[in-house]
DNA sequence: CGCGGGTTTGATGATGCTCAAGCCCGGTGG
DNA sequence: CCACCGGGCTTGAGCATCATCAAACCCGCG
């Protein structure tokens, strides 16, 4: 939990008392590998911070071909703002990739939080604002750049990503499939 | 500027002592097609909104090739949020496709606008989420979809976009040269 | 009238996909 | 303890989509 205070002060300041009524909010949730928090078509309940372990979003199109839309370590947040936010049936589902320690809010509880502690607002307000800027990077470079560059970038970014999310997973997040991303990591070194 | 208060009143109530807080905080400004609000290297300074006419962002590439990130229209927003936000240097280009009259706030402004009128922090919140959920739908059809069909989507969305934004703009806009737009287009019907 | 931006057309090639097959390896059950 | 899965990864052949380069066209506007 203090691993979550921690996370939220690297962005806004907390008093004791307001660290006091987040932690009460959350709840501790465990996900074993390949088991879902989300499933498409429920509606997202919860917010999760990833305590321990690592955590994918994903879609299924109508080819049934999955998308890897976000990946999620320790330390980081993943939901489904779409659905948790309109309360419509999600589109995403949300799966562990190793066994991982989740913290939950739910939507009630967050509007709560909200009110009791305005600062969250603007927490949530700068996470998301970090979350659209990269996405809008992560389009533009799928754009201007070939696959081949935007994984090496990927890796020198986030060298255990090798180590802990098989490579399917990262083919689909990067928007290739996993025979072009083996024929990429064959050329070169 | 009853256009801006109408947009932020369709996400949050205002009352009109707020109305008035919010109005003062804005200025008008008119930019004439291709001209430009933001150039690259430089810090963005403001957020609009436009009131009239359509405006663009695009990035430049190494290879000195330009992809459209956003086209907005009446009612809509933009900026280099990163830039305005971090007080970076931009990486991103705004400039008018038409005559526009645009509603620009500062960041200091914005910062006392925020906490003259909370709700402010809720509303940019709120817009920022749609902002960051529409385009990682976006990001995720550029994988799943070919362009034709992207395109055909994109222009039943928005019929306008063809009688007022040039066809290169769109082609960048759906991450594909203006040859293969022209393609597509001559395809089917 | 001619310039120039926007659009089209054609030829060719790169990037990444599909389908099919095989390999490697860790886990499970007999 | 071994045999046999089955998921993850690789390899190959052929194909679709889209890019590049070059040229021509169209048309509004100075």
């Amino acid at each position: 939990m203090q691993q979550l205070l921690d996370n939220i002060t690297s962005i806004v300041d907390l008093t004791s008392q307001e660290a006091e009524k987040i932690s009460e909010k959350f709840r501790t949730f465990f996900l074993k590998r390949k088991k879902d928090l989300l499933r498409g078509g429920d509606i997202c309940k919860d917010i999760a911070f990833v305590s321990q372990g690592c955590v994918r979003s994903y879609t299924i199109d109508e080819n049934g071909n999955e998308h890897v839309i976000q990946l999620a370590f320790e330390n980081h947040w993943i939901s489904d703002l779409y659905s948790f936010l309109s309360l419509e049936p999600s589109t995403l589902f949300i799966e562990a990739i190793e066994d991982s320690k989740l913290l939950l809010i739910s939507n009630e509880l967050l509007e709560q939080l909200n009110s009791e502690v305005p600062k969250m607002e603007r927490f949530f307000r700068i996470l998301i604002q970090r979350a659209y800027v990269s996405t809008l990077q992560r389009l533009e470079k799928s754009f201007s750049e070939p696959a081949a560059i935007r994984y090496k970038a990927l890796i020198e970014k986030n060298p255990d990503l090798l180590q802990r999310v098989p490579l399917i997973y990262i083919a689909s997040y990067l928007g290739i499939t996993p025979e072009s991303l083996s024929r990429i990591r064959k050329q070169r070194h």
